[in-house]
DNA sequence: GTCTATACGGGGATAGAC
DNA sequence: GTCTATCCCCGTATAGAC
């Protein structure tokens, strides 16, 4: 589409993405934004009309993208738990590597209680959050999760597993003996591939794994809606 | 002990712990605290050296209880899945009840990388989170729990599963269909149960659980270290 | 488009009367 | 112990020159 420029328009919203995600909304000040895009910070308000609108701005970029590439793995062919377990190492990845990511949703919910994206997560709950629990759904129609299991409830529960990781690092360093900066990145790596397999281990725990042929019960179709 | 005292002192704490807890340290005004205790903001310096003595105050009071209450129950009596789920059962109920206890904390993590609070996570480590990593080992060597797991990872993964959905209550209630307030308190309960059985499923997992009869190994002594 | 200068409000902390 | 009054700094946002 319309490409080009690597705009002073971007490089404020990157360097308000970064502040945000360190120091969040009200930490972080007009002049810090316009001293780390290199620009003066009276501009900001020619490019935003004021400080929350080139936050939302932050939280609207971010969303996207975590939709997009998340949708697609979720539309990825496969078996349910191949597909859920290729969700959640996503997820961990997206987050570990994308240090704005989650912190800035992070402070977003504790702060503002989602208020400013209120938006972005009606739009994940219609794409992602509702694939996860199609998948959960589907796996138990097929047998390979336990049925008793509310999957949104489940859907939740797995999410978590990798989520709290990041939320609590400075703690969860201290717990596993590094210092408050957190585990180092194998440690995250390495709880990420636990974090999987524990939430398949859930799901799939006791399940009629062992009822034979794929039963052809009418299955209902899933409804894209 | 020394019992009495409603006191001052007790009435800014009570006044300081509410506003941290709904608004962080920087987002809380000395002002305000002083009109929610109901006394003049500069009495506030008279029984505190400065705003930061009074926040890290407030955190110290409340992870006293969490420990206290929360070693009570990992030390009762009983096979290590019914421990483990009392103690998750508890850790939800804890968090449900007191308004304030998770929210301060959870600020605290984000805004600060746990600065403030790094003493009472040790004390975390040395006392809560070790237990139930010794509860997880316990049911590893009696059979009962998977033994594939790493305890800490699967530790941090049991109690992920409860604290997530508080962390991000707003955007979970967006997920279910209620408001951005969150879902109610019957769905959360609904939930709590539904995370502990989660947890447990996970640990038990494909487990010698049918190894008949308390097969005894050598097994190796605990070595409370 | 980008800058300088400034108005305006509010927050932490202290001095000192009662 | 508790209050009133106040100092000083800093943040948002605007006016207006270049």
């Amino acid at each position: 589409m319309h490409a080009p420029a690597p705009d002073t328009r971007d490089q404020i919203l990157d360097a308000a993405e970064a502040l945000f995600a360190r120091q969040g909304f009200a930490g972080t000040t007009i002049k810090q934004i316009g001293a780390e895009a290199g620009v003066n910070s009276a501009l900001l308000y020619y490019y935003f009309r004021d400080k929350e609108q080139l936050y939302r701005a932050t939280l609207e970029r971010l969303a996207q993208g975590l939709i997009r590439r998340g949708v697609e793995r979720l539309d990825a062919p496969g078996p349910p738990e191949a597909r859920l377990r290729a969700f959640l190492e996503f997820q961990a990845d997206a987050v570990a590597s994308q240090p704005n990511l989650w912190p800035i949703f992070l402070r977003e919910l504790v702060d503002h209680s989602a208020r400013h994206a209120v938006e972005q997560i009606r739009l994940l709950a219609a794409t992602v959050f509702r694939r996860i629990c199609d998948l959960i759904a589907e796996g138990q129609r097929t047998g390979v999760f336990r049925a008793e299991l509310d999957p949104r409830f489940a859907a939740i529960a797995c999410v978590s597993t990798i989520l709290h990781f990041f939320t609590a690092r400075p703690a969860i360093g201290i717990f596993l003996g590094f210092g408050t900066e957190g585990p180092p990145k194998d440690t995250v790596r390495a709880y990420a591939r636990h974090a999987a397999d524990f939430a398949l281990a859930a799901l799939t725990a006791g399940a009629a794994a062992r009822a034979p042929a794929p039963r052809r019960r009418p299955q209902r179709r899933t409804r894209s809606r």
